[in-house]
DNA sequence: TATTAAATGGAGCAATCCTCCACTTATATA
DNA sequence: TATATAAGTGGAGGATTGCTCCATTTAATA
């Protein structure tokens, strides 16, 4: 868990380096997970028993280091998403990845309107999140399953509102489901 | 245009401070347009020519300032979905409310993430606006036009959704519309 | 062991929020 | 018209946070 995880990247960090990064990853997911994902970046610091330049030295932006934090994550979610193939019609698969990520996206408070952001941080497992929801619906569409006016764009702007609904009203599970089933349904009756 | 805009209100406003009330919200426009929903309120003030402590004696939270922005246009869209009741079906309806509402939304760069807590600042445009999307929502019920189990909150949702796409991707009308639409569609083929 | 490029920490400036209170002013009343 | 007073005003100032900069320390290499 320890290589892959950093940005594309060039030369390898030095071992002082290194090792006070997994400190400040360790110490924003703490404070994030208690304060949100606005929490003051100094407290990140202290927390990590580290200067706040050393900090801004390894993540420049708030971004990058949300980027950072969502990178296992999102790898994961990736990786148990291309499992469903098997057992799953592609309209399903789609379905389960977009709860999965909305799910995902409501981890920290104040996540959510940052999603589009931070997906485009340049991380691994970022990557592979964007890869993996355009594979599915490129497959959902052309089985027919999903229709073809549909950019995954949109299929994040909705993902997005979603964890911003759960963020808000501090909802659960259920609730992003029938989120995530008015959206492929439709609210329309016909 | 002046009286009742005020919040469900408690004493009339003394003069000068009925005039300092009108330049806040003037300021506000502008510098919120200029700089978007979270701009300094030293320099909404500062625009206004007024004290910063002025401006939070009227406005105890930028939301306060907020909904009271929001207060006339949300009448203005209220009222202006009254009047389509004779033209248009129920469905119709709700989802010109709605396209109209989201854009509203975006209005100020940064106000769509606020819609929800915006919309509950006790003004008679917020109430006016919350109360007609209600209405609507419950009229294309009865009609049959969309289903049952949605709320108005699973709306707000969907629209706060669209605005902020709106605000991020810098995109326009057309795309509200379709995204409005794909809600209402469903983005399953069947 | 000496060299040096990489990494560190935190002082410090700037921006913003928001409170507090000594002063000013509109208005109701005599 | 004069005056009492409740309402309103402005901005100094404390607190928080963001982010930069650079003198110092340290890991890696030869």
């Amino acid at each position: 868990m320890t290589e892959a995880i950093q940005t594309i990247d060039e030369t390898p960090l030095r071992a002082d380096a290194a090792r006070n990064r997994e400190r400040i990853l360790a110490a924003a997911d703490e404070v994030f997970s208690e304060r949100g994902a606005d929490a003051s970046l100094e407290d990140v610091a202290k927390r990590a028993k580290v200067g706040i330049g050393t900090l801004y030295r390894r993540f420049p932006t708030r971004e990058a280091l949300l980027g950072a934090l969502c990178d296992e994550r999102l790898l994961a979610l990736a990786a148990n998403s291309r499992t469903r193939d098997d057992v799953m019609d592609p309209g399903a698969s789609l379905r389960a990845f977009m709860i999965e990520l909305a799910i995902h996206a409501s981890h920290y408070q104040g996540l959510a309107v940052q999603l589009g952001t931070v997906l485009k941080s340049h991380t691994t497992g970022c990557h592979a999140g964007t890869a993996e929801g355009q594979r599915l619906l490129q497959r959902a569409q052309k089985a027919k399953a999903v229709a073809k006016n549909v950019s995954f764009d949109d299929l994040l702007c909705v993902i997005t509102a979603i964890s911003l609904a759960v963020e808000q009203g501090g909802v659960v599970k259920s609730r992003v489901t029938h989120l995530v089933d008015l959206f492929l349904g439709g609210i329309r009756l016909r």
